[in-house]
DNA sequence: TTAGGGTTAG
């Protein structure tokens, strides 16, 4: 089916039935006007029915594909509503899915709420995982009751017991947004009314839980509990949380311990994440020879390294400013048929910068350019900040004036970045012009950075500009300390500026401090 | 996208 073929004349048919049906659908009650509601509007005039039955039907795939290519969630939702009128069509658990999701995405929680409501009582099968991925969204959006309300209307709206998948997803959402008293709350509920016996997998998150707290003590408690019991015996993954916690506490000889344990007593085989725990919690222990050797090792194993692995230990060396070392690393990984991705040349790139070699890069920017790998946001915040470091704020200004017309997307880290530094070295001329651009572009200045700037130019006796800087930023929600405004009004009188004194004082009555 | 891994700035 020809689906630009499809949307059109969807779009078409939406227009000319907008009287009667996708006008009157809202945000607060998308669903008011669809099959399931007892009262319809009044049908539809005649003519357009006979339109309506010379439209293309539309298929299951077809509404998926085009609520998925919709951008504007309202028309997706409009799309939603329109395919249900289609005689014969129910909505499956795909059309659900890729509308909740598409709702998600644009956060209209209202939108979905209307949905799920009306999934409760439709007899459609449905599946878990449209209640896993609205966890995953929720959990994103910082609306953690929201992930375990998600978790609870998986029994009665796909009328089955929630698999492990499912608690594991829960849990571990809950866990990584450190929401630790709902965790607690999910598993009492787990253990009292689905009698819950938890898997490898799941006592692994509370691991991870401990570990992440440098808790090891009661990490390691978990474990022996763990090993009581077969249905969640200690695996291969269970050992490398446990290895990276010990490394992340500097405990890396018990982290070698325990490796070595691993295999020989319970004859579990490292594989390449293993490894690469241990390579970076040597390197950040500033042990990188000994990572080096580790990579050796896995190779001698037949534990082929992958690109975390060259990466990690390149960045061991890079951080010790290592760069022979580190460029010899990337050749190897190439002859080794690794295809050095943004990460490993940004690493490298950081190395270069970090030793005051910022004019080599370019060659490396070339290099990225022949094998096809862009250089991101933050390959280009490196060389900013290396740019800065040699005093080169001239050309880290160029930089960020030209990088959005070549296509890299720069982000307020980029800015700071060359603020900072050009405040730190009292630039303040190219301060004000960077203050221009970026506020040009949208992006507001952190309020330090943004008190700081102004304060400087007070000082460098640039009143006027100070003032002109303040007007903009306040007009983009910025703040002043309180002291900064003394401060002001003082340069200002001595500068003998005194209509903007004035004009600023009435600024300062407008703006309320909580 | 069921549990464990790599880059910047702050």
């Amino acid at each position: 089916m020809n689906l630009r073929g499809v949307h059109f004349s969807l779009r078409r048919w939406l227009s000319s039935s907008s009287s009667s049906k996708s006008s009157s659908v809202s945000w607060i009650s998308p669903l008011q006007l669809s099959k399931f509601n007892a009262h319809k509007p009044d049908a539809p005039p005649e003519t357009q029915t006979e339109a309506r039955r010379k439209t293309k039907y539309i298929s299951h795939d077809a509404a998926v594909n085009l609520i998925k290519r919709e951008r504007d969630p309202q028309h997706a939702l409009e799309i939603f509503n329109m395919v249900s009128d289609q005689k014969g069509f129910n909505h499956n658990n795909a059309t659900y899915a890729t509308i909740l999701n598409k709702l998600a995405q644009s956060k209209k929680f209202k939108a979905i709420d209307a949905v799920l409501y009306q999934m409760k009582y439709d007899t459609c099968k449905f599946h878990e995982g449209i209640f896993l991925n609205l966890m995953r969204h929720f959990s994103k959006s910082s609306m953690h009751e929201r992930v375990l309300e998600m978790f609870s209307a998986i029994q009665p709206i796909v009328r089955e017991k929630p698999s492990l998948k499912a608690i594991s997803t829960c849990l571990n959402l809950l866990i990584d947004s450190n929401q630790v008293g709902l965790a607690q709350q999910f598993l009492m509920h787990l253990k009292k009314s689905l009698n819950l016996k938890p898997n490898t997998c799941i006592v692994n998150i509370l691991v991870k839980h401990h570990c992440k707290n440098g808790d090891l003590e009661s990490a390691f408690e978990v474990v022996k509990e763990m090993k009581k019991s077969k249905l969640s015996y200690p695996n291969l993954i269970t050992y490398s949380t446990l290895i990276d916690g010990l490394c992340e506490s500097g405990r890396l000889t018990e982290a070698m311990d325990l490796f070595e344990e691993m295999i020989s007593k319970d004859q579990i085989l490292p594989d390449v994440l293993t490894y690469n725990i241990l390579i970076n919690g040597f390197c950040r222990g500033g042990k990188v020879d000994r990572a080096r050797k580790i990579l050796d090792f896995m190779k001698s194993q037949g534990c082929n390294p992958n690109v975390f692995n060259y990466s990690a230990l390149m960045n061991g060396f890079c951080k010790e400013g290592r760069l022979e070392e580190a460029k010899e690393l990337l050749d190897e990984m190439k002859r080794f048929g690794i295809k050095p991705d943004t990460v490993v040349y940004t690493t490298l790139i950081n190395c270069y910068c970090r030793t005051g070699r910022v004019d080599e890069v370019l060659e490396v920017l070339k290099e990225m350019k022949e094998n096809e790998c862009k250089a991101d946001t933050v390959t280009f915040n490196v060389i900013l900040g290396g740019l800065c470091r040699e005093g080169r704020t001239e050309d880290a200004l160029k930089l960020l004036d030209k990088l959005p017309y070549e296509g890299i997307y720069l982000n307020k880290g980029s800015y700071r970045i060359v603020l900072n530094s050009l405040c730190q070295t009292g630039e303040l001329n190219k301060g004000k012009e960077l203050l221009r651009l970026m506020m040009g572009r949208g992006f507001v200045p952190h309020y330090a950075t943004s008190n700081e700037l102004l304060v400087r130019l007070c000082e460098a006796g640039m009143a006027g500009d100070a003032t002109m800087a303040l007007f903009g930023l306040v007009e983009m929600g910025f703040k002043p300390l309180p002291d900064s405004w003394a401060l002001f009004v003082e340069s200002i009188c001595r500068e003998r500026k005194l209509l903007p004194a004035f004009e600023l004082l009435d600024e300062l009555v407008n703006i309320e401090y909580n």
